[in-house]
DNA sequence: CTCTTGACGCCGG
DNA sequence: TCCGGCGCCAAGA
């Protein structure tokens, strides 16, 4: 059971919806979620995958630099190694150059 | 109502 | 790389 802190809004579900629809091995940023919905701002939608991100691929959403959330860095990385990412060399963050995905590229 | 927080982003030093 | 500052904006105290 997903711990649930007050129901998920609209917002909420927007974004959940589309982390979903991230694909294996694609990541994006906070930033880019907010902009894809146009609506809402980074800070919003960490606020949601805070609450809301545990039934979602949360370690798709990176920060913008490439480097995971902040807290799962760790586990993160490990997913994002297991299902292809590409990561820079050090291993310490992803590739956002290759593995930035938008909505319109639809995968 | 104000003040603080925060799974952020960007620029500068 | 680390650190500080500012912008952003909703939620909680």
């Amino acid at each position: 059971m997903a711990d649930v802190t007050g129901l998920p809004t609209p917002y909420a579900e927007a974004v959940l919806d589309l982390v979903e629809r991230i694909p294996p091995g694609r990541v994006m940023a906070y930033g880019d979620i907010a902009r894809a919905l146009a609506d809402g701002g980074p800070r919003q939608v960490g606020r949601v995958m805070s609450h809301w991100g545990g039934g979602v691929p949360w370690h798709r959403v990176v920060r913008a630099d490439g480097r995971p959330a902040q807290g799962h860095e760790r586990a993160a990385l490990r997913r994002l190694r297991a299902e292809g990412a590409p990561l820079v060399p050090d291993g310490t963050r992803v590739d956002m150059g290759r593995a930035r995905w938008a909505p319109d590229e639809r995968r």
